[in-house]
DNA sequence: TCCAGAAAATGGAACGTTCCATTTATTTCT
DNA sequence: AGAAATAAATGGAACGTTCCATTTTCTGGA
């Protein structure tokens, strides 16, 4: 078997150099579109670089000149198409802005998360989004005070960071959703998923009672359940609502894995979602149009804010000196199925 | 506000070995863990590099012992959960390895996609993962030749490039669903979507014309449905096989968002899913689950092959004169409620 | 006590770029 | 044609590390 492989070792600038008979200087110069060179020159360097495959080396350019035009994009959980989405976003505009995404996921994992962050900050990247793993402690990014390495965090804000931050409006869309049931009728309402050390769940439960306290409305504290942000912690949780002597006739979840979760819970005990019981998420996922029947939720445009993120941090690597700032973008209601809203109008109407 | 910032230009390895009052050889070891220093010395060193705040430079390291321990991962549609779970896959073996992914989305743009290979390959990537964008053509990645940067593609192969090779088995998976179909009694069994330029769609339509001949039964040409692989896709090319005069009784589908778009514009003529017709998908990502119908499909264990595809690339990267290999993943059948086999089963043994 | 050998530490060249200070070539003006 | 001004090209130091060849320091045995 012939494998072809001859440039083994790589080929540098100054092989261009020589091939073009011109000096390093020169083709660093056509490289960079600093200094002015003839055409002429320009156009026999470029083919040599391509005759010889020459691939240009951006560590050891940084050496001198140290902007990297790499980004770190760190995710807590790859596998939710929330932060797939989120990421989608970000990659997009850094793309645009001729960078390049270093993208890890950390499975919610703090050492990962920790390992994966040093990783890119040795590799030289000008900025890191952080999507920060459960549990992450504000002196695990200590260094973003100092470093010249600036950070942004997002989706889960982390109090005491020097970083900015970008985030849904949790409070107010928790607010609506909940709204939108008391406006369907129902009292008593259930507040399900999500673990109470969670600040996003924090920032969601007071949306919710507030929305309710404004309603006049009190909160049975058997009502507001705890569990895992996933559809089986959904599933439980839900299961143990039902479970109690005078039921709730509604419920928010934390977020729409735990409300699809829930679903199958209520669907489990004969009761028909929309009908006999509300449920609502947070987030709408592509999966809350696709359950059945149609989730109702808090859609947060993951990737507006993906986009938002990777601007913002791209400003402050132009602009260290700038300010962090904080961007908390919009959180819309969607009414599907799952509340019965629909049978509720017909039922008005007749 | 006073924004403390006082370390600006970063601290190298020499500024340690100062402060340490050794010289940069020293740190140098401790940094590799090559030579032989006294754990005394160690210590010291290791205490002045967290009190300045040292991050190693492995930009300047490479240029020395070139193995980057970074390796590209380019995706063609990261908003796709398969993919997605690919990626996790990918990334949790890297990481295990040592190594960082660096990441990226073509979002099926061959230009993209070159411009993010060509960036990798800068940043010195040791070897790259890529599903190729559609229509990724041969001559594109003929640097994979001669270069050394080890390419393995996954997902859709490429022929007529010289790389290792990840895919699910898409023609026996094909195959076995279609066995099924006809095991439950159908013969007039469509296939839609995906484009015929695609070699995916190419190896799934082999199984399926395979395993229809075998069973002696006639391919209607009309039945042969193409359309883009999307949920609106699926949805255009079910209208149109239900619009035929002799429609089939029977549809499977290019992959799951196909079959997914394919269900509700059954569901829009009023026909129940898995009593009135039967529709199957390909992949068994987490949506195939929670739609209703839950849908039967083929099962390719996504984070597996992304795992078998970084161990594959990680062994050529370390021993790079191994040839290029090619692994074909499984591809197993699992039965949920599109396709009746529940109502089959129950009239049967009526 | 001295020496051999091992252990520990060091200096300096190299890696592939950039960029400053120069030199060399080309144009323009009188 | 010659000088002045501008354009084009160059040499070499620097960036932060590694690693080879050395030198220095330590250890234990006679």
């Amino acid at each position: 078997m012939p494998r072809r492989r001859e440039a083994r070792d790589k080929v540098t600038i100054i092989d261009i150099a020589d091939a073009a008979g011109v000096s390093k200087s020169t083709v660093s110069l056509v490289l960079t579109g600093r200094g002015s060179v003839k055409s002429e020159t320009r156009e026999r360097i470029h083919k040599a670089m391509d005759a010889l495959g020459y691939v240009y080396n951006r560590g050891a350019a940084n050496l001198r000149n140290s902007d990297s035009k790499i980004v770190g994009l760190v995710l807590n959980d790859l596998s939710n198409p929330f932060f797939a989405e989120f990421a989608i976003g970000v990659e997009s505009v850094l793309q645009m802005a001729g960078y390049v995404a270093f993208m890890a996921n950390t499975a919610e994992s703090i050492v990962r998360q920790a390992q994966v962050m040093r990783m890119m900050r040795e590799h030289g990247a000008g900025g890191i989004i952080l999507c920060p793993a459960l549990d992450t402690a504000a002196e695990e990014l200590a260094w973003a005070d100092t470093a010249d390495t600036p950070l942004l965090v997002a989706i889960r804000r982390l109090p005491g960071v020097a970083a900015s931050t970008v985030i849904p409006d949790n409070t107010a869309g928790s607010a609506r959703i909940t709204r939108h049931l008391l406006n369907l009728g129902h009292k008593r309402i259930a507040y399900i998923g999500g673990m109470h050390s969670m600040v996003v769940r924090q920032d969601r439960f007071l949306g919710f009672s507030g929305a309710m306290a404004a309603a006049g409305n009190a909160i049975d504290p058997g009502l507001n359940i705890e569990s895992m942000p996933t559809r089986d912690g959904g599933f439980s949780a839900m299961g143990a609502a039902l479970a109690l002597p005078d039921r709730p006739t509604a419920v928010v979840c934390y977020n729409d894995v735990v409300a699809i979760g829930a679903m199958l819970a209520a669907a489990k005990r004969g009761l028909v979602v929309g009908r006999d019981i509300a449920i609502c998420g947070f987030d709408d996922t592509s999966e809350a149009r696709h359950v059945s029947p149609a989730l109702t939720t808090i859609a947060v445009d993951a990737v507006g804010l993906g986009e938002r993120a990777a601007a913002m941090l791209l400003e402050r690597i132009t602009n260290p000196d700038a300010p962090a700032t904080t961007h908390i973008g919009p959180a819309d209601l969607v009414i599907r199925e799952s509340c019965g809203a629909y049978h509720h109008a017909l039922q008005a109407a007749g």
